[in-house]
DNA sequence: TCAAGCTATTCAAACGTTTGCACTTTTTTC
DNA sequence: GAAAAAAGTGCAAACGTTTGAATAGCTTGA
């Protein structure tokens, strides 16, 4: 049978003392004897006692908790997300408590209402596929609630925004496919209301430009799903409709860059040698698979811990939500493996 | 600035009724007029009130949220299941927390600690690799704090476990292994203190007996860490140091399997010709790798799911924890691949 | 001797709900 | 037309904690 947890009340009981100077004894509060400081002490650890969290966050209207609200749990850049996003909490003492929207914006709004009523203390958001209007988003900027938008972030006002530098990303994985004699590269863009997805094309296109390649509309082709059959399947149709064969492809994610390779190689291209792929993102199985997955590598968990880091100093106002007037950026990283690689040294 | 939400005092105040009367029209009690209802909900709308999920659970002891302990977030596996338990706990109108302990035991303990000071209404743990004494377990379940186990379980009284039929799967897999005529295969086996270790090294040793192919100790090897790199060099030292070459391997988990594929590949073996492959938990890379590899599924959403449905039920009094005195167990299901097929129809 | 000043402690209200009970007021019943 | 029943609402306590203000019991000093 459960036995009640011990209350300050019944330390207070057992010791004819009130439970103002319990409390206080508790916690080490000048103007308490230290005589009844020691009592209190070893009587609370006597009794196992625990202070009611829930009390404390009605008590304080704060309640040591941020909300995390993610797309998909079984995604393995945002698992690394939450890993970094777990790992600041915890270490500051805050609990996290995790909603998954699977892409959907009825479970986004709900999601921040229960949490609204779980009087969290902050959000920690990355949307869905689906959101296309913030206003959810927008009302809570303005009621002051502290959020912190991570990997898909709004363009919105007043949002504060961690993100990965998926131009740069984008700009160097086209760039060291030019350099490995690529020219012919198609790009497997990314859901259309989604920034990183431009944010990534706008690399992959400058890229080009700058390398003197000229950019070809029927080159970029939407992968909004993001799995490898839908990449399969695409680049099946491109390598039997285009004209003019492709020699690389771009996967705006590795699930899309997988699914490309798979199509290559059932059409007889070898890779690298007749087609050089890279990915987006760097899942664990890039090294794994045959030949080994060129991607950029998206600092998962750094977003999470820095995110996180960030809300927890909103929260506890050691910053000003206004010093972010432009978004945290972190640095990609392109790991060059077997896929990419044509010119031996 | 944030404004200070609704409560059901403010209504009270604004419509000159008493905070009773609010809660109650708010709940359809009976015993309130049809028209004050009307008009405190109105009211409740246009203040834009939202109840108080602290003051609730302080008021009913309970907070309508469950803790979830595991070991890793960035875990294939690990991850489905926390998918298929927050799409259960969401749709019952339950919070999830979380935490992951690293494998670490301090970081198990001291999670459960806060969950307690959070008032959680009842846990989920697959525990770490590093828990041997399952002690502070016990004695929340002595307590009667409702706990579900899931996948890695404990041999405790009265505990409540949610597995896999982890001995079923590994006899699945190597009696598939034998039957492709393979014989002399190597079982990477898993981290020495959990049961499911044990239970998928028993699954093999029975399905080798069984087929009449002696057991011989030098062909289980441990990999404890799961990784790759480790399967890989395991694999490797066992290449060149075992008199009698394997020509089979059996992992515990898919990323020894993958080690040990990769270790063949570089040691000039053909995969599935010379040495057949079969790992576990069938992770998403086994269908993209080359050859693909063969994997015994776990149903981690399902798992997921069952688990909670059963905390759940215990937490609302459906079922009494005495109706469990022995595990639910879930199926596996062989994905057979080309890293094993080694008879073509 | 007594006001002043400490020290150690207690009081009481507050955070936002719920709920058993009591209280009005209205309606029904004979 | 008076008593009984019903309907609608309010009071107050409780959940466990914190905290400003109040109080009690000392000691001190002139």
């Amino acid at each position: 049978m459960k036995i009640g947890q011990a209350t300050i009340k019944d330390i207070a009981r057992e010791l004819n003392l009130s439970a103002s100077t319990i409390s206080r004894a508790l916690k080490d509060y000048p103007g308490i004897s230290e005589e009844t400081k020691k009592k209190v002490k070893e009587v609370a650890e006597k009794m196992n006692y625990r202070p009611n969290a829930i009390a404390l966050s009605l008590r304080k209207s704060r309640s040591f908790t941020i909300g995390v609200i993610i797309p998909e749990v079984v995604h393995f850049f945002f698992s690394t997300v939450i890993s970094g996003i777990e790992e600041v909490a915890f270490s500051r003492g805050y609990n996290v408590i995790l909603t998954q929207t699977n892409e959907k914006i009825e479970r986004e709004k709900s999601s921040i209402n229960t949490m609204l009523s779980n009087q969290i203390d902050g959000f920690m958001v990355s949307f869905s596929k689906e959101t296309e209007d913030f206003e959810h988003f927008s009302k809570l900027i303005e009621q002051g609630y502290p959020i912190v938008f991570f990997d898909r972030v709004p363009d919105i006002p007043h949002a504060i925004n961690v993100m990965v530098d998926d131009y740069q990303g984008a700009y160097d994985a086209t760039s060291h496919l030019i350099s490995q004699g690529y020219q012919k590269i198609v790009h497997l863009s990314g859901p259309k209301n989604l920034k990183i997805s431009h944010e990534r094309a706008r690399g992959y296109t400058d890229a080009l430009k700058n390398h003197g390649i000229p950019v070809r509309p029927e080159y970029i082709v939407e992968s909004a799903v993001g799995t490898p059959d839908e990449g399969k399947e695409i680049t099946k149709k491109l390598l039997s409709s285009l004209p003019d064969l492709p020699d690389a492809f771009f996967g705006n994610n590795d699930m899309a860059a997988v699914g490309a390779m798979l199509a290559c190689k059932e059409h007889g291209l070898r890779v690298p040698e007749d087609v050089g792929i890279v990915g987006f993102s760097n899942w664990q199985f890039c090294s794994m698979i045959d030949p080994s997955l060129s991607s950029v590598f998206q600092p998962g968990f750094a977003m999470g811990a820095k995110a996180t880091e960030v809300l927890l100093d909103i929260i506890e106002k050691k910053i000003d939500v206004d010093d972010f007037n432009s978004p945290i950026v972190l640095e990609t990283e392109l790991m060059v493996r077997n896929s990419s690689k044509r010119i031996f040294k």
